[in-house]
RNA sequence: GCCGAAAUGGUGGAAUGGUAGACACGAGGGACUUAAAAUCCCUUGGCCAUAACGGCUGUGUGGGUUCGAGUCCCACUUUCGGUACCA
């Protein structure tokens, strides 16, 4: 019987979809095990082969998890909202709904045909109300939170508030934008609007006018991780600053749980540090610096309170408001010149460009602890953004400083013994501090011994000291910064999630929660306004009714009854920051989940993706369901137990060589001595690195009378090379195409053996043929003749050899050298003439979560009128494996020289005596004297020797 | 610059510190066939050698630890990712 995977794989898939065999429900009776795959974006490309690799791979562990007895959920859905389709809607007036849906039906279309146990049952869709609904939900919830660092979590707002009626600011120990002091009379005192300004300083969700990335060629606002150079991720179109009015969220509060949390995870090394790096945790300390002649005074940051007697200069950075309160009279023009500079300078031109730029603002600081004056220069080198925006210089050890020191010519201090600073400074946390003399202590210390005398230690020692003094004597403390920023929250856009937020005289307010979703409205263009509005100004039904709740038309707005919705719709990655949750019970309409589902679901165990997200959707997810967490709807902090990162799959591009100025090709072993030009073409007319020439010549119409020179055998060989896989290399390789050639098992099966799921390595369609050879003998094996005997020894021992290394490598996402222990088992099976039908029905299952549909069907023929998918993964027995003797190799010196056998429990006495009788061993004991012997039972005699 | 991962045949890749190159592709040879496809068998890291056996060498480079290193340690080279005036 042949092995007919077309009809066999249509077979099972609908028999999978009638029999709702991918359904799950709670069942507090089993164990649950959550896999999960990052979504997909749905392009109008459609999936090419590298796409479902990481979703075979959790597949398979998934399939492999119920075998094993786990109640296991597994679901997929899509991130629909997205910049492709609006930009493809504005090109020619087509809803982006319209594509975003044509795209996810042939994106199901194709995930369909590969067989995977997803439950669709709970699929989601950011795109749809009754999904975006509990995004929407989520946000006002960040509104209405303030983050708490005493308790660390999220707080309701309205204790804020209670606190700010009894004690204003006093006591606060609060994530906040600035920090502000005022009394709770003051608090009091302040309007509607006041309060309102001053309540965003705290909340989670907040607004604030910020310097943004701004992206004219799309026409919006893009977070960090979607600028790439300077242009953007889609599209690359320059980006440059603005400040800009925007709701953020206050991620930067939750740096030190993102942090510690990383601890908890059992993730890649790689992608952790990656984290750890975004977060960029630094230990320093504030001081204190007063500006000579003023009663102005500001803060600096640093890590190096050590080098405070290195100091030379202080720099501000252009945007910091302290520019203008420190610069004097006569560097006025100088200064605002620069800053004019600076502002037209694109982020690309920054990122670029290094050199040395800056201007003296006429004032000095004080350094407080030498009591020197040092200038305080302007400079584009310091970021606002970051600390204080304002450093203390010590050109000695900071290489920034050095560069700006010499430009400028200003004093270079050393203060580590033996550093040369000559030619460039000496940047290292390490050495034995010098320069800096004792300082007496101050009138108001406490006790006498409180000089600072720093000489002579480490830098270690000189740092922790000098915290600790300005500590006590309150010239500064201690702090630690982060450079995660906050996340921005809003974009320019119309294919995203609304926000349900009205403004009232200016204020925010949000739509009552009862009233969410609200729905994005439809609008006759997808452009901004002809007033520079967002594309939802477009909308004439987009004002809120307060007092009937509803949505109204725009023409009834009257600041008073009826009022304004808010233009900007949420970023990417507020649809992709909890949807995992929702997949626990994506059909609940009161809750985002159930608190049953999250207490049976808790979190993913297994989630698998690109790394690519590290610092974008993996740190906002996480973010996003601490704050859930907080809340008590998540019931895990962290959502992603385990993490894999699958490889990319790169294209494999084929070539032709034109000779030049002719439309004549050239084989590549022929191409010698010709000029050639390499040229294209696409893979799927490519077999083997043969070029079909017929369809060459049908490809294009240039093509249509070229000639060839073939090689000695009549063939075009092609050349080739590993590329990105894309439509312009013409090296896309379809799934669908492999599924109808060869089946849905064969692709399965052959995108694992291809190497570790979590490398990135190139497709080459040539070695699939392996992979289907093998399940046809597979086939062929499994439906000869089968007797309901007892399994013999050999049969056994090949099974079981099997069973141990299959369960072993699954368990490590080792799939390629599983899928060759079935190769080799399969072999020796067939070698030794194996009938036994229980032999076959354990490979039944064993092969089951690699090949569903030939499991089914091999499952079904030995007489099961169940699925494979419930049957028990067969149970490993040591016992089949024990050898009578075990073969062990008898080397000289380390080098292996032949190979001896003694039965098992032989006493190592006796198997050094026989290896050094053994006549083989005599002509390498020859001149020699024995020095030991070692043996590794099982495994090794290594007889170590010295010239006689 | 900094952080991370990696480097093994013609190719993809295997090897708890114990016979390097499993398994597969490709290539070469053979069987079956009128022929092709399909299928099956043999060979296949390099060098030397043989009637046959065999020997040497070999995991990016240079050191080290060890009876024994692809694997552990140190230094370097290259490649690929990430990140970048973060004080």
């Amino acid at each position: 019987m042949e092995y007919n995977f077309r009809e066999i794989e249509q077979k099972w898939q609908q028999r999978w979809v009638e029999q709702k065999t991918y359904q799950v429900a709670e069942d507090s009776s089993k164990k649950k095990f959550y896999v999960l795959n990052m979504f997909p974006y749905p392009s109008g490309a459609g999936l090419h082969v590298g796409h479902p690799l990481g979703y075979i791979a959790s597949d398979i562990y998934a399939r492999y998890k119920r075998l094993q007895g786990f109640n296991v959920l597994n679901p997929m859905g899509y991130d629909a909202y997205g910049l492709p389709a609006e930009q493809y809607a504005i090109q020619t007036g087509q809803h982006p709904e319209v594509t975003t849906f044509q795209n996810i039906n042939r994106y199901r279309e194709q995930l369909d045909k590969i067989g995977f146990c997803f439950d669709w049952n709970r699929e989601v869709r950011t795109c749809d109300p009754g999904y975006y609904h509990w995004t929407q939900w989520a946000f006002q919830k960040m509104f209405n939170s303030f983050y708490c660092y005493k308790c660390q979590s999220a707080q309701p707002i309205d204790s804020l508030i209670k606190h700010f009626e009894e004690k204003g600011t006093e006591g606060l120990d609060v994530a906040q934008s600035e920090e502000l002091t005022f009394t709770a009379e003051e608090w009091k005192a302040m309007d509607e609007k006041q309060k309102s300004d001053t309540l965003m300083n705290y909340r989670i969700a907040f607004l604030a006018e910020t310097n943004v990335n701004w992206c004219p060629g799309l026409g919006t606002v893009l977070a960090n991780d979607e600028v790439v150079d300077g242009v953007s991720v889609r599209g690359g179109f320059p980006v440059e600053q603005k400040k800009m009015r925007q709701w953020c969220l206050r991620v930067s509060a939750y740096a030190q749980r993102l942090l510690d949390g990383l601890d908890t995870i059992d993730w890649s090394e790689s992608i952790k540090e990656t984290q750890r790096n975004w977060i960029g945790r630094s230990e320093g300390a504030e001081v204190k610096i007063k500006v000579a002649d003023s009663d102005v005074e500001f803060t600096i940051f640093t890590t190096r309170a050590d080098t405070m007697f290195g100091v030379t200069f202080f720099v501000l950075a252009p945007e910091s408001e302290l520019v203008d309160l420190v610069t004097t009279a006569d560097q006025r023009k100088a200064v605002d010149d620069y800053i004019k500079y600076v502002k037209g300078r694109t982020e690309r031109e920054r990122m670029i460009d290094h050199t040395v730029t800056g201007v003296f603002s006429g004032a000095y600081g004080i350094n407080p602890i030498t009591g020197d004056k040092c200038p305080i220069y302007v400079a584009e080198y310091v970021l606002a953004g970051y600390g204080t925006g304002a450093i203390m210089a010590v050109p000695a050890h900071d290489s920034r400083d050095y560069a700006f020191a010499k430009h400028f010519n200003l004093p270079i201090i050393p203060l580590i013994e033996g550093a040369d600073i000559s030619e460039e400074s000496y940047d290292a946390k390490e050495g034995i501090v010098m320069n800096s003399p004792k300082v007496e202590p101050l009138s108001n210390s406490p006790e006498g011994e409180d000089s600072l005398v720093l000489n002579g230690l480490t830098v270690k020692e000189a740092i922790a000291k000098t915290k600790e003094y300005i500590t006590r004597t309150g010239l500064g403390r201690v702090k630690v910064n982060y450079r995660l920023r906050d996340a921005i929250f809003s974009r320019q856009r119309y294919w995203g999630e609304p926000f349900p937020v009205y403004y009232k005289n200016g204020i925010p307010q949000m739509i009552p929660e009862e009233c969410l979703p609200i729905q994005l409205p439809e609008v006759d263009k997808f452009l901004p306004t002809e007033t520079g509005e967002p594309p939802l100004g477009n909308a004439t039904c987009w004002a809120w009714d307060e007092a009937n709740k509803q949505i109204v038309e725009n023409s009834k707005i009257d600041n008073q009854t009826v009022f304004p919705i808010e233009l900007y719709t949420m970023p990417g990655f507020a649809g992709s920051s909890a949807y995992y949750l929702r997949y626990m019970d994506p059909h609940n309409n009161e809750a985002l989940l159930s608190k049953q589902a999250a207490e049976y679901w808790q979190n993913v165990d297994l989630y698998v993706g690109g790394s690519e997200h590290a610092t974008g959707h993996l740190i906002y997810s996480r973010f996003w369901n601490k704050f859930l967490y907080d809340l008590g709807i998540s019931v895990k902090e962290e959502p992603f137990q385990k993490l894999i990162n699958q490889g990319m799959i790169q294209g494999r591009s084929n070539f032709v060589y034109r000779i030049k100025d002719t439309n004549t090709f050239v084989s590549l072993d022929k191409k010698e001595g010709y000029e050639v030009t390499p040229i294209h073409v696409d893979v799927n007319i490519v077999s083997a690195d043969v070029l079909d020439v017929e369809a060459f010549k049908a490809w294009r119409p240039e093509y249509h009378d070229a000639e060839f020179i073939l090689n000695d055998e009549g063939k075009y060989i092609c050349g080739w090379a590993v590329e990105k896989m894309s439509k312009s290399m013409f090296n896309v390789v379809n799934p669908d195409m492999i599924v109808e050639k060869f089946g849905a098992d064969t692709l399965r099966l052959y995108e694992m053996f291809l190497g570790p799921v979590e490398q990135s390595k190139p497709w080459d369609t040539n070695g699939i043929d392996g992979c289907h050879r093998f399940l046809k003998k597979f086939w062929n094996y499994m439906t000869a003749d089968t007797k309901e005997c007892d399994p013999t020894a050999q049969e056994l021992k090949a099974l079981h050899t099997l069973i141990k290394k299959v369960t072993g490598d699954i368990e490590q996402f080792s799939y390629n050298t599983s899928i060759a222990a079935f190769m080799i088992c399969l072999n020796e099976l067939t070698k030794i003439k194996s009938e036994s039908k229980a032999v076959k029905e354990a490979l039944a299952v064993l092969i089951a979560p690699f090949c569903p549909h030939l499991a089914e069907e091999l499952w079904e023929m030995l007489g099961h009128a169940t699925t494979v998918c419930d049957a028990p993964w067969p149970a490993f027995n040591e016992e089949y494996l024990k050898e009578d003797n075990m073969k062990m190799m008898v080397a000289f010196n380390g080098k292996a020289r032949f190979p001896l056998e003694f039965p098992v429990g032989t006493e190592q006495q006796t198997i050094i005596d026989t290896a050094l009788q053994e006549p083989q061993s005599q002509k390498w004991l020859e001149g020699f004297n024995v020095v030991k012997v070692i043996v590794v039972p099982g495994k090794m005699i290594n007889i170590v020797l010295k010239p006689a």
